[in-house]
DNA sequence: CTGTCTGCAAAGGTTTTGCAAGGTA
DNA sequence: TACCTTGCAAAACCTTTGCAGACAG
């Protein structure tokens, strides 16, 4: 992934270059999945002793809006991806897993669009039973 | 709306038929959006006055399980409608207001289950800005 | 009767706040 | 230098928990 590009998406919006700012975005370039705020901050706390949860909050809100990454709220917190391409987010409602599920989201984007509406992003996200979960009994 | 259609999805899952589950149902009945668990207690409150909000939390749960509501996660909080139709929900990113949009999202549904998925509801929550935000200037 | 539900009070988890000090451009 | 960002600590939210007593079926 390039660190680089992404620094300069934040100096689009006047956003300083912070050494916090780039330890998350190195944590998010190594991380395949979804991740909590919390789990950026147990990582980049280990090379930068002195950060905070306050500001981890704070840089994820900012890089989101940047563009760098995207969110959605599932489980009672805020999920975050670097998967910008359209898909969905299949969450399970037994063990809570969350996985991305390839589904074309582009033509609903355009067509709440054509109907007014300023729209930024689409979450798609699709709640059932992940396979382990169906096969241990656990889909109730 | 038929309270007594709904009180009667209750009972498919052996769940008690209490005082506070009716004003809960009455309260959804009179309700035309959306709403959080902290709308139906401070509503329900006034009539039941010994009514607690974790007996709310509960009883939200209960009936979304009956299938009488249907919930979906947005602005650090959850939120609950009687739309049970497929549809999407826009989310202003400025004011918070959320209202639905129609788009069928039935498709969406079938393409994910054909995919393995045991799928049981599927969220579509579409971000961006509402028309009062962007004639004010408040969509960045 | 029996198992479920409620009220209560406390705790748990997530996110935000305000402010002073520090750092970036 | 001027403004933005950080660290800190506390608070604000939202939701869940455990338990004893009450109640529906």
């Amino acid at each position: 992934m390039e660190t680089t590009l992404q620094i300069e998406g934040l100096r689009k919006y006047n956003f300083k270059i912070t050494p916090q700012r780039i330890r998350v975005i190195e944590f998010i370039n190594n991380y395949p999945g979804h991740f909590t705020a919390e789990d950026v901050y147990k990582t980049v706390v280990k090379t930068e002793p002195s950060i905070t949860v306050a500001t981890v909050y704070n840089i994820l809100k900012v890089i989101t809006k940047s563009g760098i990454l995207t969110s959605f709220e599932a489980n009672g917190t805020t999920w975050y991806e670097t998967n910008l391409e359209p898909h969905a987010n299949f969450v399970c409602l037994s063990c809570g897993m969350i996985e991305d599920v390839a589904e074309d989201t582009s033509k609903i984007s355009d067509s709440i669009a054509s109907k007014g509406y300023t729209v930024r992003n689409v979450d798609l996200i699709v709640r059932g039973y992940c396979d382990k979960c169906v096969r241990s009994g656990k889909a109730i």
